[in-house]
DNA sequence: CCTGTGTTAGACTAGCCAGTATGATTACCA
DNA sequence: TGGTAATCATACTGGCTAGTCTAACACAGG
């Protein structure tokens, strides 16, 4: 993602001299991103550098001083991004819970991310932009997708309770039908046009795993 | 959709004025609407006018003669290709197969748009400009996916085999995850960095589905 | 052959955008 | 207090875009 840059740098900019890492270069650092954040999430890359300035209470020649191109604040932006979000749920006390709460758990963890503005924000830049920013979407899948799929895998596998022939193929069920949940109703207004409470996702999504394991264990 | 348009029209286009419904008028509205839809879903909706004019091999002029403005086209583009698209699967030979082809056959063909590049492209467009173009989503909502789903849940409410106390929230659960795993590989490139094929997929989800469906059955 | 309608290429306006330049103002540190 | 580096507001360059305009061209039917 970083080293994606399209253009070769035009000429070098006087002022974009590494700023020695003093308190008050890391607050205006801060200060910028937490207003391009908030920029690009509301308008998408397309957001001006403009709007961006005026957005982190910045003169906008800061913002060239701190960040060289618009591509490389959004890259910086987007690593740290998706580095907060790294995988927030499968801590050790949520593994210890009997199956049915782990899940029910997990599944709640996974949809509370609909309340998060960034977070909806984020999945609809990824796979907007995925044309334009493939390394983004790769960043995301393997920074977050891939790992909480891994991880779920991994503990249908280690449960006595749950016994399927695929364990990757049904945690991608269980991830995509909760992921696809939040696409569906959040990104693209269904909780409008066709509402329906998470607790219900939930419950089903329960009970069919829960019974397939126990009708897969009984066919062994 | 249609009528969404934001800005109020500036001055009257001297020639956008309606075409009498010649051979001629259809024709050349037909190879407009070709070159612009292949410019808007490689693009997205920042393509510009004169990419589409140049793609649809036609002047500037033609283009806003037959459409009055750029967004106007994009309306009439989308209503289309959704009009298109319109629930392909779920005819009365399928249903009258046994449950487990039915399944199988009903995911391998929501699967099989994974080889449709339009339909990719559809849908990082609806997703990537939902925020900019609402009425879009909820086209995209109502036009296919609630139709689909609510099919999927009648099937699944009709079938003697498949007991489930909320079919809905089932048939989501079944149609998210085989969407998901489209968005997941197709659009955000996964089949490179998390490949899996579509069989072992379908193989887990029709799994689970009767396995759970039987067990259900059987705690009546 | 002429006339009207549709189409064409290209120039043009007005506005936006990334990135640069400049000169004034501020904050910090010695 | 004086000097230096950061920041500021503002204006500019060059390029792109939606939409308009003009004048030339193609071709139909009378």
């Amino acid at each position: 993602m970083t080293k994606a840059l399209r253009k070769p740098a035009t000429k070098l900019n006087a002022l974009n001299i590494a700023h020695e890492t003093s308190d008050r270069a890391r607050d205006k650092r801060e200060q910028i991103m937490q207003g391009a954040l908030r920029t690009f999430l509301s308008n998408g890359y397309s957001a001006s550098m403009d709007a961006i300035a005026a957005e982190s209470g910045v003169a906008k020649q800061t913002l060239y001083s701190y960040f060289g191109a618009k591509e490389e604040l959004f890259s910086a932006l987007m690593d740290r991004l998706l580095e907060h979000f790294v995988d927030a749920g499968m801590t050790p006390e949520l593994r210890s819970l009997p199956t049915q709460s782990f899940l029910r758990k997990l599944a709640q963890i996974t949809l509370s991310q609909m309340d998060d503005w960034e977070y909806v924000s984020l999945m609809r830049l990824v796979i907007g932009e995925s044309a334009r920013f493939p390394e983004l979407s790769e960043l995301y899948l393997s920074r977050l997708v891939s790992p909480g799929i891994a991880k779920l895998a991994q503990y249908i596998r280690e449960n006595d309770e749950l016994a399927f022939g695929d364990p990757e193929a049904v945690a991608r069920i269980m991830h995509g039908s909760l992921i696809n949940f939040i696409i569906a109703q959040e990104i693209l207004g269904g909780k409008h046009t066709m509402p329906m409470s998470r607790e219900r996702l939930i419950n089903s999504l329960i009970d069919v795993i829960l019974f397939a394991s126990q009708q897969s264990a009984q066919s062994r």
